[in-house]
DNA sequence: CAAATATACTTAACACCGTTAATAATCCAA
DNA sequence: TTGGATTATTAACGGTGTTAAGTATATTTG
């Protein structure tokens, strides 16, 4: 069946251009500006054209925002991050990478956690979001490493996790959309959210306390 | 200045028909559904007689996210929160508070916490968010008490606020925008979050550690 | 009091948006 | 070669925020 092989691959292909020109788009002009029409433009087919490879414009954006995944995760691997063997020195890595991560890439950050849009491709229920479960694995079963080798203050796993997630997700989402000018200009951004995580951090880490 | 006066009046009268029609849109139909046609039908105006009022959308939807802070401020006098003598119990409460208006709110939260909209009618450098600065002084004070009677790890007030105003914010917007579907179900959410706020104030709590 | 001006409001339009129904063109198999 | 599936298009629906231009109404001035 060479000839439906084929067409498989003609269709993957415009798939593709379809998600290449979001792409362009949306590093190029933002989240915003992400339109059906601005896409078909660019690919030069008619906007209806677009929905015989999508169903619909969540589920591009649903593909951006694996794209903004993959992004993150090489962060983590050109810091070398996982080859960090002391679970608590790669927590505080992984933080401080979440939060560059996220300033100096808003509009992804914004899809991966803040839009509501790609999740809707998802069904509620089955809540069978890769991306986000394979991102937060890891945070697990760094905690998970930390709270046996009695680094941290121990907890319920997935409490722990939470807080964490919580605390740096609050603190990017908060800077990106502007509610920390009244606390801190500009400049002083960064250096007090990392001051703020190491403040974290140095509450739950046991080994500066005489704990029993 | 008779006149002057009653046309005063019935602007101000105008603007205040724009708002409630706003906030019945906003309530019964959701954000989404809060435009400026809607709002003109429900007066029985035309969409163009808002721009009369109002600069924009922003400047109404910045309007709405201030009565947003007023019904935040109304759940912490509901459950006489200022009349805790305790900090560091005022400010479990106050994260409770802030978590459970979020829930029951996310609409309101949305926007004051998560949409770019309002914000954006405040001009970025003077930044003279006003009911952010009330309520995030609040959370100050509290901290600031705390310290003062030793009750938690002492830190730096500003990074100290950034954290925990993040967990919370963290918390909640995760929350409302599905990303913690993966961690737990819809009927545990509640109590995990609960948990997760006990485990932070837990861990900054000084008084059952032995410290010097 | 009448004319001129300022105020309040509307109509019409611009430039977008996501999405769907109906239609035309193309390709492949029988 | 014909018929059916695939692929793409045109046209339209029903919305969005916003602005320019025009029309009444009310107020002030000569």
């Amino acid at each position: 069946m060479g000839i439906a092989e084929r067409k498989e691959k003609q269709k993957a292909e415009i798939r593709k251009m379809i998600l290449d020109a979001s792409m362009k788009l949306f590093v190029e002009e933002g989240f915003e500006n992400v339109s059906i029409r601005k896409i078909a433009d660019l690919i030069e087919y008619s906007p209806t054209t677009v929905y015989l490879y999508f169903k619909d414009k969540n589920e591009i954006l649903y593909n951006l925002h694996e794209l903004g995944f993959q992004k993150m995760m090489e962060y983590n691997e050109k810091t070398r991050l996982w080859e960090i063997k002391n679970p608590l020195v790669r927590l505080h890595k992984m933080g401080e990478n979440y939060i560059a991560f996220g300033l100096n890439n808003p509009e992804f950050y914004d899809l991966m956690f803040i839009q509501n849009a790609p999740m809707e491709t998802l069904n509620r229920d089955s809540c069978d979001w890769k991306s986000g479960d394979v991102a937060l694995g890891k945070l697990k079963e760094c905690l998970a490493e930390c709270i046996e080798l009695k680094l941290i203050v121990p907890g319920d796993l997935d409490a722990m996790t939470m807080t964490i997630w919580s605390t740096v997700h609050g603190m990017v989402s908060l800077a990106i959309r502007n509610r920390f000018n009244i606390l801190v200009s500009e400049e002083e951004l960064m250096p007090k959210m990392q001051q703020s995580l190491n403040w974290l951090l140095n509450i739950l880490d046991t080994s500066g306390k005489k704990n029993d």
